[in-house]
DNA sequence: TTAGCTATGTGAATGTTATTTACATTCACA
DNA sequence: TGTGAATGTAAATAACATTCACATAGCTAA
């Protein structure tokens, strides 16, 4: 077994030509499995067939890599929350709901990434990078947010969207951090994570005086919804559960 | 300095006398500083003055110790929780958002148990005092959501109490993992994490009909309201914000 | 009281990790 | 083709977790 690490070497070298970017992938997979507190950087230098010195050419220490990864993720983050939200296509309710299943699909998804971004106890905003990618990420929610106060009903008072936002954030973060990762995931839960979230949202939606039309108080003050189209994939019937957020699932 | 280590043995002898429950304050304290990942067993062994083997015959092992306070700071949860929910005096809804406001502060003023129970990473699940520790902590929450939807208003649907549960659980899990501890507290917000939650809630009542004699849609069903008593300090103004949800903090 | 069992500590390994340092090998390019 | 910058390596240091053989103290039964 101990020819391994020469055959590796010989296959490619005295430098390995993409060290950063497979030290990154080795990273991912590690903290999949184990955790980013058990991700180590020896073990991503093994992983990548180099000493365990290596590393330090591309990061300062073990925290800049978690780091990288963070940022990453909240690049990708941004990116898979923006495509959800599809500029309020095809109605600003449908949307948002998208963006909250996204969230939740990302926090599944990409375990480590979402490990990196939210438990790994990385000071964030100690990373102006970080912080900026991060915030980046909210204020696609913001954005949405702010869409969606506009068409706050006549009458009632208009919530303030970062308000809004924050608490969307908020029921997000919650239901994927209790519910939809890990072994806690294994909880018997009479529903599923998006199927929670999504009825909480619609739930809070009603409370600020939004038609939902989908429970009691519908009354739509926008064009009607357009047939649902085919969703980033989610696990979950666009549309939702007809019969209002609680309905039994089929 | 290198007196101390045989002073603190004369003064306590070859025997510590009460170890095991030194360990789990250092660690405690150690956790509060440096987050669960931070904390080190041999840095609890040297704040105890014994060796670094000592702590060995009290805690299988590194994890075990961390289950431990888990264990301890999910009874001390239950106990705060159920305290705050008082029985649901003086009346459903303002026990209900007590219990919300015991939750942010936990959160707050036990970081250390708050970060080994939730962000420590440990497998609840697999360790079946812990997961019954927590299941019994939750269970506040889902008693109290019972007698929430037991008040349902006459016409309307009556939502799950088991939902209810989870998502006031998700809620108040979210806004404390974001927005109520650590660096990320730094966040500028709008509005306290406190008052951020309360809205929250009373929003998400509202949409599921219930009267929060705060808001709009007010019919009380209930006695109404006593005035409010001095409730579990948690920097709010008891009765939270006159003029709805989010009437402009004064 | 005391012999001896048990609980609790101690020091000295072992093996692993993070990180630094001095030195080696390549690459890019003038 | 000579050379500096980039990228790797091995070896060394220091801190941990964990284990083991041995030391002490507390307590109990004779």
């Amino acid at each position: 077994m101990s020819w391994r690490k020469e055959e590796r070497r010989a296959e490619r070298g005295y430098h390995h030509g993409n060290l950063k970017e497979a030290l990154l992938q080795a990273a991912l997979g590690l903290i999949a499995e184990k955790g980013a507190a058990g991700f180590t950087f020896a073990d991503a230098a093994r992983m990548a067939g180099v000493s365990a010195a290596a590393p330090y050419r591309h990061f300062r220490d073990r925290d800049e890599l978690l780091s990288s990864i963070a940022q990453r993720g909240f690049e990708q983050f941004e990116a898979r929350l923006t495509a959800a939200w599809d500029d309020g296509r095809p109605d600003t309710v449908t949307a948002f709901e998208r963006v909250g299943r996204a969230y939740l699909a990302f926090a599944r998804e990409e375990p480590a990434f979402y490990n990196a971004m939210f438990e790994s106890g990385l000071p964030v905003d100690a990373n102006p990078a970080l912080q900026a990618a991060s915030e980046r990420a909210f204020n696609v929610i913001r954005a949405a947010a702010e869409r969606l106060a506009a068409l706050a009903p006549p009458g009632a008072p208009r919530p303030p969207a970062m308000m809004m936002a924050l608490h969307i954030w908020s029921m997000a973060h919650g239901v994927a951090s209790l519910f939809s990762r890990g072994d806690a995931a294994r909880r018997k839960l009479p529903m599923s994570p998006d199927e929670l979230l999504e009825a909480e949202v619609l739930i809070y939606l009603r409370g600020l005086g939004f038609p939902t039309d989908r429970g009691p108080p519908a009354k739509s003050a926008e064009p009607p919804p357009v047939p649902p189209e085919a969703s980033s994939g989610s696990g979950v019937p666009p549309g939702g559960n007809p019969g209002g957020p609680w309905g039994k699932p089929k």
